[in-house]
DNA sequence: TGAAATGTTGGGGCG
DNA sequence: ACGCCCCAACATTTC
């Protein structure tokens, strides 16, 4: 305990670590006794609610990060309400003379943070606010004119031109807590947040595939740049390897800084043992820059999950079509990479980007389903479900987006199986029912024989679906539906 | 961070 | 030997 110091509200939301963290290390270096605080903010209806996967994850996160705290002499205290209200109680009931957080960039996240910050200085408290979440804030840059950028290359090398990242600073080795009555507040536990499903609970397959904490991403983070650097530029783009870093999830929940993949990126690719090339680095890189373009278009857009970025696209005739839906939802569309697509993220809360790209493809293009169905269904399911990436990329494949693909690039399933999984390992690993089939046949069964299928013991229709839609049927019928569009402005 | 249709080229088979 | 055709292989254009 730490009696006379004076205290700061520490107000974590989506930067759950205490590596790299400035908020708290500029809390610290000013000698305030730190009172971490999580508010569910569920009760403010303005806020989209989190998808039933993102707080799965929410719960793991803060149950790891209590535990880091508690390590060092501290713990997190849980809140639900109206933050505003929230944060005024425990700054009455514990005299707190600060308030520090991480920056967010989602318009009703920013207005409810504007108001709190001009409540809190003019109660005359030590208010600030810190960018913990991107190598570039929204603002920093814009074209010549000050104008919002609109393509990722120029932005990506804007953003560059700013100069290297800040280094990223080190985990506090103590965190001292405030001395408070223990009757100061009511906590609540994180278990009381009832973030996990009951019944069914479908969560608890997806565990074995992570360590929900900072530092299993910081495990990921070496691992992925030990084996999977090396080559990332071609094969970043095969479900089958493993060279994707899986780092989305913990980078949504801020368990690790783009600043400290950044730099640790750079290091492994100077080290003497290291393979991995310029061409990987950069490559890895500008994956990071997708997701600060993504943020940048957010911060431009607030409303980029709902409405499309061109309107010229608002008039579009998407099919209404449940059924189709909830085929695609459940990965039985008949077309084997997509189905393995959507069951990953089923089993695991997770999809590899190239498979995000086809199944939001096909959901898009063959079947003509509004992008915005895809994108909240990737909300409920994605662990990394994030507000900026999620809409930016949905928006980015239906064509209806900044710099997006244009609309006659129309992903051919087959072939992008062939070409991404080229042997079917991943396929038959999430598609098992077909797994018998030879590698020429993997991604399209339909056009095994039927005693090939007889061999293979597989009854098409029965064990594994025929195709909802024709391949060439679905491409000329969105290649005329998108070509009504008026053309880009 | 496409695919398919169309166009071009050049080697080999064949009369 | 020569021209003709076929058709991969590659390049270009179109959607």
């Amino acid at each position: 305990m730490s009696g006379n110091k004076p205290i700061a509200l520490l107000w974590f939301r989506d930067d759950l670590r205490l590596a790299d963290h400035p908020a708290l290390t500029a809390a610290l270096a000013k000698g305030y006794a730190i009172l971490p605080v999580y508010i569910d903010e569920s009760p403010t209806p303005q806020l989209r609610p989190l998808g039933a996967a993102s707080r799965v994850w929410l719960h793991h996160a803060l149950t790891a990060l209590d535990h880091e705290l508690k390590q060092r002499g501290s713990s997190l205290l849980i809140q639900r309400g109206e933050a505003q209200s929230v944060l005024k109680a425990l700054i009455k009931a514990t005299g707190a003379q600060a308030l520090y957080w991480s920056r967010r960039y989602g318009e009703q996240e920013r207005l409810i943070d504007s108001q709190i910050k001009n409540f809190a200085r003019d109660s005359g408290l030590d208010t600030e606010s810190f960018n913990a979440h991107l190598l570039v804030e929204p603002w920093q840059v814009t074209t010549k004119t000050g104008q919002p950028m609109k393509v990722f290359t120029p932005f990506w090398k804007a953003a560059r031109a700013l100069g290297e990242p800040l280094p990223p600073l080190p985990t506090p080795k103590t965190i001292p807590a405030p001395d408070l009555p223990s009757k100061a507040f009511k906590p609540l536990s994180i278990a009381a947040l009832n973030l996990l499903p009951t019944k069914p609970d479908w969560a608890t397959s997806m565990m074995p595939h992570w360590t929900i904490s900072e530092s299993g991403a910081w495990t990921r983070l070496t691992n992925f740049l030990e084996h999977g650097l090396q080559g990332y530029a071609e094969d970043r783009n095969r479900p089958d390897l493993e060279n994707v870093s899986r780092l989305s999830p913990y980078l949504r929940f801020g368990m690790i800084s783009p600043r400290q993949i950044w730099h640790a990126a750079v290091a492994a690719c100077a080290s003497d043992r290291s393979q991995a090339s310029d061409k990987d680095l950069s490559s890895f890189q500008s994956e990071l820059g997708w997701r600060e373009f993504s943020y940048h278009l957010l911060y431009y857009n607030p409303d980029l999950a709902n409405q499309n970025y061109q309107s010229r696209f608002n008039d579009f005739p998407w099919m209404d079509h449940p059924d189709h839906l909830t085929a695609w939802q459940s990965g039985l569309t008949g077309y084997p990479i997509v189905d393995a697509g959507m069951r990953e993220l089923w089993q695991t809360g997770f999809m590899h980007n190239r498979v995000r790209m086809i199944t939001a493809s096909f959901l898009i293009k063959h079947l003509m389903i509004d992008w915005r169905q895809g994108e909240s269904w990737f909300w409920d399911t994605l662990f990394d479900a994030d507000c900026a990436s999620n809409p930016a990329s949905w928006q980015w494949v239906a064509g209806s987006g900044a710099d997006a693909a244009p609309y006659f690039r129309i992903f051919n399933p087959i072939l992008q199986g062939e070409r991404f999984d080229p042997k079917g390992a991943y396929v038959r690993h999430y598609v098992p029912e077909i797994a018998a089939l030879p590698n020429d046949l993997i991604h399209k069964p339909w056009t095994a024989s039927p005693s090939t299928l007889a061999h293979c013991k597989i009854k098409l229709g029965h064990d594994y679906p025929l195709p909802l839609i024709d391949h060439g049927e679905g491409r000329d019928r969105a290649l005329e539906a998108f070509k009504s569009l008026k053309p880009p402005a």
